[in-house]
RNA sequence: GGCCCGUUCGUCUAAGGGUUAGGACACCACCCUUUCACGGUGGUGAUACGAGUUCGAAUCUCGUACGGGCUACCA
């Protein structure tokens, strides 16, 4: 019988969380989900030096934004925490002691200089970036080379040092990605990595075999750039807990820009957001604009990230969580990189806006007017205009920029559109209109054109020639939905005191 | 440099040896629209290259080229 499905997320708190990464949220909670399984939220916080204050929250908010929160993690508790590598330190040491014990690792006592000074000494040509490994081992000051007596006294001294693991020198290590098929490596050309570090901290490469054992892990997928890592992580795994209990593997394709691999440069470059939310930097304070602050739902964010190197075979493109749940599948996942298309990501939440019921939306809509300085605006007068304008906006804040004049009288007029064929008769025909306006009972929109036709027809004017005019009257330029549904929306006094308003003024 | 992964329209991709190589975004044209959009119809546009296997290759194999990742006491 196959084990109970869990799969972790396991970021380090180290800044924004970018589209990859929320990828790599996305496809590890469909697994979860379809199967039945736990999501689990672990976070990587071992190395010190690069913590941010207030970054692990902040990934806390985006996984909520995005509607994929964790069965188990920091805030939420579960039966296999801590959830914070930072606070499991004790665990890891008696693992990285134990393969010392078995022939697997070795204490290491070089220098931080000293191992400049080896990447420096072997350097050739042939070999640009030396590494620690089978080679290089023994010329190096470590338990291999110095005398037991020796490392005992070291140790005792609290000598800092580190603990590697000790690759063995000819080996094929092989596995199956769920995605790539097997792959190999060989172990020669695979360095001695630091499993323990000076502060008594793991690496990466310790604590993630080691919780993934701990936590029952079934499951493992994460970025490509961990590709070269794996043969690490799988001997830890044959050496500590059996290849027969290691999760199956996933290595999934890297997101890129337009240049390589997709990083925070690009979004200040082509401006667009990288980041699920917005982050501020807390040192620098930049801050970062984020896929929510730029005006995306949540449903369409997850959908383009999904299709972004999977899709279920048909030509369907639009699917709720419910559906990719449903349909996901790791093997359909890419194997090649892909590159992210800011464009195809509107036409996502486009899509989406159309597709959102009314409530939902307006909901999303009276945050955007709040930002910008609307409130307290009556509910169904909001529902009709966002009926109205919801077609022709792509991101949530074009509600704003398709709706302010409903609520702003405008102040300015793009006159230049209307002046040069302005004159007394269509003058005249505004004075009728106002007045005509003004008798009319039943305030709709098919009733104010036929009236308005009606007049142009009586004055011989074409109706063109004062259509324009009216809609900047009522909004102020050359934009917006039908000139007459605008003037229903806007009531028959606010509709009649634009067009004096104007008139004074052209 | 070494190791690993990858390569179908500009971009995201479909096609489990036999299709006029399909769709979507973007782009262009036309239609709709007396604004701007939306929408509709159509169009331009791809199997990196070279060998092999096969009656037949985008699909399998090998090589080359190109792209990407990794090469820290970072994850």
């Amino acid at each position: 019988m196959s084990k109970r499905v869990r799969v972790r997320f396991a970021p380090s708190p180290t800044g924004g969380l970018h589209l990859g990464g929320v990828r790599t949220v996305l496809y590890n909670y469909l697994f979860a989900k379809q199967h039945k399984g736990d999501f689990v939220l672990r976070i990587e916080d071992t190395d010190q030096s690069r913590y941010v204050q207030g970054a692990e929250e902040y990934i806390f908010e985006c996984l909520k934004w995005c509607g994929m929160e964790p069965d188990e993690s920091p805030l939420k508790g579960g039966n296999f925490g801590p959830y914070r590598q930072s606070e499991r330190k004790e665990i890891y040491r008696k693992y990285a002691e134990q393969l010392i014990k078995d022939g697997h690792a070795y204490y290491a006592f070089d220098t931080l200089e000293e191992l400049e000074k080896m990447r420096h000494d072997f350097k050739t040509d042939q070999n640009t970036s030396p590494q620690y490994d089978s080679n290089i081992r023994m010329k190096m000051r470590n338990s291999l080379t110095v005398s037991s007596e020796d490392v005992k006294n070291l140790l005792e001294k609290n000598t800092p040092h580190v603990i590697r693991i000790k690759i063995p020198g000819q080996e094929t290590v092989s596995f199956v990605d769920m995605i790539r098929g097997e792959v190999h490596f060989e172990t020669s050309v695979v360095d001695d990595k630091v499993l323990l570090k000076a502060d008594g901290m793991p690496t990466y490469h310790l604590a993630v075999v080691v919780d993934d054992y701990l936590m029952k892990i079934s499951h493992a997928f994460r970025g490509e750039e961990w590709l070269p890592s794996a043969p690490v992580h799988i001997l830890l795994w044959k050496y500590l807990f059996g290849l027969e209990n290691m999760p199956q593997w996933a290595h999934l394709p890297l997101i890129l820009g337009p240049n390589g691999k997709l990083s925070k440069r690009d979004a200040a470059k082509y401006g667009f957001p990288v980041f699920a939310m917005s982050w501020a930097d807390p040192k620098t304070g930049e801050l970062t604009e984020g896929f929510k602050e730029k005006g995306f739902l949540p449903e369409a964010f997850i959908n383009l990230l999904a299709l972004l190197g999977w899709n279920d075979g048909s030509e369907q493109e639009i699917f709720t969580i419910e559906e990719l749940i449903e349909k996901f599948s790791i093997e359909r996942v890419h194997s090649g990189g892909a590159k992210f298309d800011y464009e195809k990501a509107k036409w996502f939440n486009h899509e989406w806006i159309k597709k959102l019921k009314i409530e939902n939306l307006q909901l999303k809509v009276i945050e955007v007017l709040k930002v910008k300085g609307l409130s307290s605006i009556e509910d169904s007068l909001l529902e009709k205009i966002i009926i109205l304008i919801k077609d022709r906006c792509t991101l949530l804040t074009d509600f704003y920029d398709q709706s302010y004049f409903f609520f702003n009288t405008p102040d300015k007029w793009d006159v230049d559109a209307v002046k040069p064929k302005w004159n007394e008769s269509k003058k005249l025909f505004f004075a009728e209109l106002i007045r005509d306006f003004e008798l009319t009972p039943d305030w709709k929109a098919t009733v104010l054109e036929n009236n308005f036709k009606e007049i142009t027809a009586v004055n011989e004017i074409k109706p063109g020639e004062v259509l324009l005019p009216l809609r900047v009257m009522l909004v102020g330029g050359k934009f917006g939905p039908g000139v007459f549904n605008i003037a229903e929306i806007l009531g028959k006094e606010e509709t009649i005191s634009r067009i004096e308003k104007a008139l004074k003024i052209f």
